[in-house]
DNA sequence: ATTTGTGCAAATCCTTTGCAGATAA
DNA sequence: TTATCTGCAAAGGATTTGCACAAAT
């Protein structure tokens, strides 16, 4: 009857996920947790990220570019920023748009519940390490 | 010295690609250019389809869920939006919010050069097929 | 003539699945 | 006790690549 149970591989991967922002692809994660628990399979953290996104603990993210997902356990409403340079993908926390929605929904005729917004650019660490190299 | 050539096939693949606003994937692309050309392959496909992606003529979109990417020919700057029931993928023709840039960049310190803004909901057409049960 | 593109089949990458044993509740 | 979860290895689906030949410039 319980649904979800508390393994210790769900709870190293969630853990792991809530400690690192770095919006991490499976693989990441995978040596993460490998560190920690040694004997963990692939397919664990794979069917675990599954579970953890069906519980609303953690979101899938797809860049376009990349052929795996990332994931994020940050649970408040953001928006993401991808530098073209390095590819780091960094949250974006910012009063979200509401209001838009109310213009798309006009305009289309469809019935929004939801939006993301990914921006794009270069990052800060990026525009520091070109000027000292300058 | 001449980088990209005008074949047959990429002129078929860029043609079914104008044509069709759905934002097909690479199968769906590949299906209705064999029905033109019977002997094209997959690989061609994908191949012409990275070539146009970087002659800027088409562009690459990936969402949440899905294992593969589809591709729009529409260089307009648009958003899109994707219905949670039917999956339809609809472009979005909106005034694009570029102010958001400037508040975002200074919130974050990132240089923002652009973004895009996927819209979930339920579309047009479920919502009337939705009444039309009822 | 020479470079770029093609079709085919095999390879690759990420992710999922079947199964038998292990573990949480 | 029994439903859920695990590790392993094999399978799966989307995309890429090596190769020899074909086509574009």
């Amino acid at each position: 009857m319980e649904k979800y149970r508390q393994t210790k591989q769900r709870k190293l991967i969630y853990q792991v996920l809530l400690a690192d922002k770095s919006h991490p692809s499976a693989e990441e994660i995978y040596k993460k947790v490998k560190k920690l628990k040694p004997d963990i399979s692939y397919a664990t953290v794979y069917r675990n990220l599954k579970t953890l996104k069906a519980q609303g603990k953690i979101k899938e993210l797809k860049f376009e570019g990349e052929d795996f997902s990332r994931f994020d356990a940050n649970t408040k409403p953001h928006y993401h920023f991808r530098c073209l340079k390095c590819g780091r993908i960094y949250d974006i926390e910012v009063p979200p748009l509401k209001d838009c929605e109310k213009l798309v929904a006009q305009l289309s005729g469809h019935d929004i519940y939801f939006h993301e917004i990914f921006y794009f650019g270069i990052c800060k660490i990026c525009k520091e390490s070109f000027k000292k190299q300058v």
